[in-house]
DNA sequence: AGCACGCCGACT
DNA sequence: GTCGGCGTGCTC
């Protein structure tokens, strides 16, 4: 038989099949979806087998060298999902296969050279001494001993060879197991052989004749209190056998999930079940947009739609924006649904991402939450997918494939025919549109579930506070809400939205700004380090003492971080007890849990943060919400920063009076009279989704149009510029009259790295020939991209302009 | 992406 | 006359 494989080399002209013959002792083993391991040129590599046929149109076919996998890790259905997804976002079918799977499961390359023992005295004295205490060495590390064209030559006569080993990423974790060799009368008779001094050994056999089963050795030790010794001695003895057994590491072993049984719904819940409900039982595709405020119970909603989901023995795939930012999420899904939930985050190492994936594979879990690429679990009967925070810019992948996790799930929604739930606040202009329009059926929580009144929410004109001579970051009116909170023992929340606001050093005399000498943006001061980094390169560089422009020593960093505000704090409220949660205090394990923990346990007067803290926080005491900066994002030179502006303003707001105790929210802006400011103080949705909505029909973009992105890059300005200059060209003449191409036009950051970026961006209406145009660009300079440095990437509705 | 093959300049 | 530079094209 016939292996149609894809090979795990992301390149135009080998994304297509590979036909290899499946050997005779492979034939029951090779399925459809499994890895392989096959010669590809000079090479060995992964590939995945994609189709099974009896014959070739080839006649000298290689053969499959191994498989990499006892069963299938894509099914049929996942491959063409895969095959749909290359399609849309104009990657490469390996990409996207890869994609869909944990990153444990991407091969390991090593290249070796490797010498025979027969061969070994052929060599050269100097090669001898390479291999004294080894047969292969790394190829990398032959290179380094600078003997490389001495060895080519000992590879040209075949003393060495030159092998190529294709791995997995990460191993299996396994833990030994013990279990009895004997019966249970040949165990009763070897204890009835033993002295009475060896008690311990006595108690193992008393242990292995009540239970026969495996058991790993660590728990047997534990529970009999003897040492491994007794053990081993048994196992020498061939009484015992042992063997490697694979566990799965549970990122939450040992933690207690209080079970948590269906709430009754409020009518409104009711009435937005009621259809959901409806689609389920009838296993019909319809995408439902869910629009309640926070605090109206949309997690309710989602545990009992998953349930029914599974009642039907089908699963569920719920995802949230970063899950490890919301501990409380995973605990309303353990509480419920116990065991059966598998949670997959980033937060997670590659083999505990692995481990969760196997355990939807394997079906023993029938719910996963998850990240972004927990749209592609595994499941074979899938009954629903949930898109909590739907508006979240994180479902969007930004390197290849390029996708949006909402579309895939309305993909596979389609394709399994079952219904697809967006959930948010705030929900994405896209979204809210294409409700209103009926394709999506919308369904609306407009009331909070206890009937609590929104929190009363000030915003502060930081310019009249200058003018006043506040010249700190906290107006008069926050401070004063802040010591009241600290009288009180009431908790605050304060806010710095970072984004688009890093840290830079200029000098105040000439304006001088520090910036990338191969990027065309500013460095980004970090202070632990005193130094100055580039984030888009990896540039460093010392912060200057003088300024290199006018040697004048006014040279100082601007910008406020979110340690500068800390210190801010410790000099005008000395007695407050900070947290800073940001990049640096939660880049440890677990960290971040930590810190809401303590928070939420009273340890803490202030929680300061950055976006981070902007989602899920539930704590009963806080009753204050400071945005210290609001409008930094305003700025940013993209289209939707007024959209994320007002969903991030209203998203932290909700986070004060959830419970009990009323809230209060103060918003710090340069510009408070602006819509998204002004709308998000009032929580008014609809508001700013006409006044949004108006702005972005006059400006011909999203939801009105549609846009795809190209950034053409290379080392030579006008080459990008000439470049970018022809595919404007082609694509305006490919094009319909109602598409409008911009281009070419500098990237807002117009070089990277040295390499100098130009644009072009399409917005259109209805465009079915625009992928088979972009396509043939890419075929066109296919040649110059591998050849030159020539770089171009194409993005189907693109997030970020840049 | 790698790697081999192949055609031109700088050396023993 | 050979070593090695990197342009070109292929990998079942």
């Amino acid at each position: 038989m016939i292996a149609e494989v894809i090979v795990d080399v992301p390149a135009k002209q080998t994304d297509r099949p590979f036909d290899y013959v499946i050997p005779q002792s492979l034939e029951t083993v090779i399925q459809i979806g499994m890895r392989v391991v096959v010669p590809f040129g000079p090479r060995r590599i992964q590939g995945f087998v994609i189709g099974i046929k009896p014959q070739s149109t080839l006649n000298k076919l290689k053969k499959i060298i191994e498989p990499l996998d006892l069963t299938p890790v894509l099914s049929e259905s996942l491959i063409s999902l895969g095959n749909w997804l290359s399609e849309e976002t104009l990657s490469y079918r390996i990409s996207a296969y890869q994609a869909m799977l944990p990153a444990a499961l991407k091969a390991k390359y090593q290249k070796k050279l490797q010498v025979s023992t027969e061969s070994k005295h052929l060599l050269p004295q100097t090669l001898q001494d390479l291999f004294t205490n080894q047969d292969s060495i790394l190829w990398e590390e032959a290179k380094e001993t600078g003997y490389l064209s001495l060895l080519q030559q000992e590879v040209t006569k075949g003393h060495i060879l030159i092998i190529y080993e294709v791995k997995d990423k990460i191993k299996k974790k396994k833990r030994l197991a013990i279990r009895s060799a004997l019966s249970t009368e040949e165990l009763k008779a070897y204890q009835s052989s033993l002295t009475p001094r060896a008690q311990k050994q006595h108690d193992v056999i008393k242990y292995f004749i009540a239970n026969n089963d495996w058991i790993f050795l660590t728990d047997l030790t534990a529970t009999l209190q003897i040492s491994n010794a007794v053990v081993k001695e048994l196992v020498k003895k061939e009484v015992l056998e042992e063997s490697e057994r694979e566990i799965y590491r549970d990122p939450y072993e040992n933690r207690y999930f209080a079970r948590t049984e269906p709430l009754l719904l409020t009518n409104e819940q009711q009435e937005a079940i009621d259809p959901i409900h409806d689609r389920i039982a009838k296993s019909l595709h319809e995408v439902f947009l869910l629009y309640g405020v926070t605090g109206s119970g949309k997690t309710e909603v989602y545990l009992q739609s998953i349930q029914k989901v599974l009642e039907r023995g089908q699963e569920a795939i719920c995802l949230v924006p970063e899950i490890s930012l919301t501990p409380q999420m995973v605990h309303r899904f353990k509480g419920r649904f116990g065991n059966q939930v598998a949670v997959m985050h980033s937060g997670l190492s590659a083999g505990e991402k692995y481990d969760e994936w196997r355990k939807v594979q394997r079906g023993e879990v029938k719910v996963v939450v998850g990240a972004r690429s927990a749209v592609f679990a595994p499941f074979e009967n899938l009954g629903l997918i949930i898109i909590d925070e739907e508006h979240e810019t994180s479902y969007k992948q930004e390197e290849n494939p390029k996708y949006h996790a909402k579309d895939v799930a309305i993909k596979r929604g389609k394709q399994g025919s079952f219904p697809v739930i967006l959930g948010s606040a705030t929900p994405s202009l896209e979204s809210f549109a294409r409700a209103k329009k009926g394709v999506y059926t919308l369904l609306s929580l407009p009331k909070r579930m206890n009937n609590q009144d929104l929190p009363q929410v000030d915003i502060v004109d930081m310019r009249e506070e200058l003018r006043s001579g506040n010249r700190s970051m906290f107006s008069s009116s926050l401070l004063e809400k802040l010591q009241l909170r600290l009288e009180k023992k009431e908790q605050t929340v304060l806010f710095l939205n970072k984004r688009g606001y890093s840290s830079f050093v200029m000098c105040r005399d000439c304006g001088y700004v520090v910036n990338c000498p191969n990027c065309d943006i500013s460095l980004t001061y970090h202070r632990h380090q005193q130094q100055m980094k580039c984030h888009y390169c990896g540039y460093e560089d010392h912060v200057p003492s003088v300024c290199p422009e006018c040697q004048s020593d006014h040279i100082r960093y601007f910008g406020t971080g979110t340690q500068k505000v800390e210190e801010e704090l410790h000099k005008v409220l000395p007695e407050a007890r900070v947290i800073r949660m940001d990049v640096d205090t939660t880049s440890k394990k677990g960290s971040h849990e930590r810190l809401l923990n303590e928070f939420q346990k009273g340890h803490a007067d202030i929680l300061l943060g950055t976006q981070m803290i902007a989602k899920g926080l539930d704590f009963p005491n806080i009753t204050l919400v400071g945005v210290l900066s609001a409008d930094t994002m305003l700025h940013l030179p993209d289209f939707r920063s007024s959209e994320k502006t007002f969903q991030l303003l209203t998203q932290v707001s909700g986070r004060a009076g959830r419970h009990q105790l009323p809230g209060e929210v103060v918003i710090q802006t340069y510009s408070p009279e602006h819509y998204s400011i002004e709308l998000a103080a009032e929580q008014n949705y609809d508001q700013f989704y006409e006044r949004e909505m108006m702005i972005r029909k006059g400006l011909k973009y999203p939801p009105f149009y549609f846009i795809t992105l190209i950034t053409v890059s290379h080392e030579q300005l006008m080459k990008a510029l000439d470049v970018t200059e022809k595919i404007t060209t082609f694509l305006t003449s490919r094009l319909t009259k109602s598409a409008i191409c911009l281009g070419p036009v500098a990237s807002p950051i117009p070089r990277i790295n040295n390499r100098y970026r130009y644009q072009c961006l399409i917005k259109y209406k209805r465009e079915p020939e625009l992928n088979q145009s972009l396509k043939k660009i890419l075929d066109q300079y296919q040649q110059e991209v591998t050849s030159t440095s020539l770089k171009i990437s194409v993005d189907v509705n693109p997030f970020i302009l840049m």
